[in-house]
DNA sequence: GCAGGGTCTTGACCAGGATCAATGCACTCG
DNA sequence: CGAGTGCATTGATCCTGGTCAAGACCCTGC
């Protein structure tokens, strides 16, 4: 806890990529998926309190190194501290199937609630550190304190309603128009800056995640720039035109 | 209740379409999304009644009707008891995109509990009865019941399962294989055949549901049929080859 | 019966994006 | 340092499935 700094795989250092700290535990909490629960919407003490006795700190994970695979029994669910996550599925051939990618503050694993094991793998993209909740525990909880369990309910319909619109069929410019616009929200509603990001993922992850060809990933993103909506250095990116990425993405967008 | 038949929006019968029969509560309650709570789980007499109670039988709907309606207050979520309904947005330019079509015992409006508005709407595809849960009773009831949260937990979490494997590209084939044995499946599971189902929805609900021109749902209806995997008769559809579908659809199916 | 309006089907053509292939680039390690 | 590796970019070609258009089929209502 407390680096300040992101150490991938290959030991480089990579100062962009956020941190949800706990050096102070509100200040965590205000950006934790729970922050809103704990902190701000009139839990009581005993409640926030046996909320934090619940969480328990994992990592660091490196990139490529699993928080949970496909198959093995669901016990927790977990929210991204630091780093980021992509879960996704292998199929018989080995191909790979990209879910979703999560930012510090977000939760991964909801979507093994209802098998009872986890359906896919989440996968660290750079140095991860997680919170655990054990799910039965916070079931538990959940039954006497009715925001926890109202919170877990949104966070569970918002995740429907975010699977579903993705499943609009839209040209590859949408597609990465709505990907970083989605991606700069993310990060800018967690209090980091929605405009210069860096991508953890690959462009294959990119393009495996939104349906298209890692080389269609890169030939939109160079028009982009060429357009003058992006700048496109690598893995950073810059927003520089937003009301044109709109116009682009506003079928995927009203949500 | 008890209607014998489906009677359509332009009064043709079409006695294939099922029921979730309530004649009698206890067979309702095995084909209803909480009959697993009502009945099968151990929930003692009390809470039963209680979840009873709480149930508000609503319809019918003709074809075309709405539930709900986008943008209106989030207040209760439905169980279709009879027909078919779909859910879907409608952008700006006034397009459609179909969110998921609903069978008899399965849960409309999990995705409304987060944005607390109904983010699209839900449009009965012919005579639809439905019943209707408020969602603070259920919630309340969820506080005091676990197998009432555990089912809820479940079904929210199955959808987003459920909606991010669909994000999977793929073909037009395997797309198509892979709604007619999901809709089979579905039908099974709730008691009626598999084998042999009445599609309620239109070849351009289906091909928007999936992402395809309705031009291609038909010409690949029209291969599986001339390759023997299916008979299709307008919207009648009988399974002749589940081996030769499943190879087809294999990389969207398990699950 | 016949006209009218959906829905579905079929055909011809076209384009967006996948695939294949080659090259560039950055970093690691021997 | 130079080979090796993985990722990213760019170009050339091909194919799936979308679009446009015409016709078939079915139901309804006059």
């Amino acid at each position: 806890m407390g680096l300040g700094h992101d150490e991938t795989a290959n030991g480089r250092i990579a100062p962009h990529n956020p941190i949800a700290d706990d050096g102070d535990e509100s200040k965590f909490c205000s950006t934790c998926a729970f922050g809103a629960v704990c902190v701000g919407r009139g839990v009581d003490k005993i409640g926030l309190n046996e909320l934090h006795c619940l969480v328990e700190h994992v990592g660091p994970y490196r990139a490529g190194e699993s928080i949970f695979r496909t198959g093995s029994r669901f016990g927790a669910i977990f929210a991204v501290r630091l780093g980021t996550v992509k879960t996704r599925l292998v199929d018989m051939e080995g191909r790979e199937l990209i879910l979703g990618f999560y930012l510090p503050g977000e939760l991964v694993g909801l979507n093994a609630i209802h098998p009872e094991i986890y359906p896919c793998d989440a996968v660290a993209l750079d140095t991860v550190e997680v919170c655990r909740f054990s799910f039965p525990a916070l079931a538990t909880l959940a039954m006497r304190l009715p925001q926890v369990q109202k919170e877990l309910f949104r966070r569970l319909s918002k995740d429907i309603g975010d699977a579903s619109l993705r499943n609009q069929e839209s040209s590859a410019d949408e597609r990465l128009a709505a990907f970083v616009l989605d991606l700069s929200a993310r990060y800018e509603a967690r209090g980091f800056s929605g405009q210069s990001l860096h991508l953890s993922m690959s462009r294959s992850d990119i393009a495996n995640y939104l349906g298209l060809a890692s080389e269609t990933v890169s030939r939109v993103l160079r028009r982009f720039q060429d357009g003058g909506l992006l700048g496109v250095d690598g893995r950073e990116v810059t927003i520089n035109d937003a009301a044109a990425l709109k116009d682009i993405a506003k079928n995927l967008l009203y949500r």
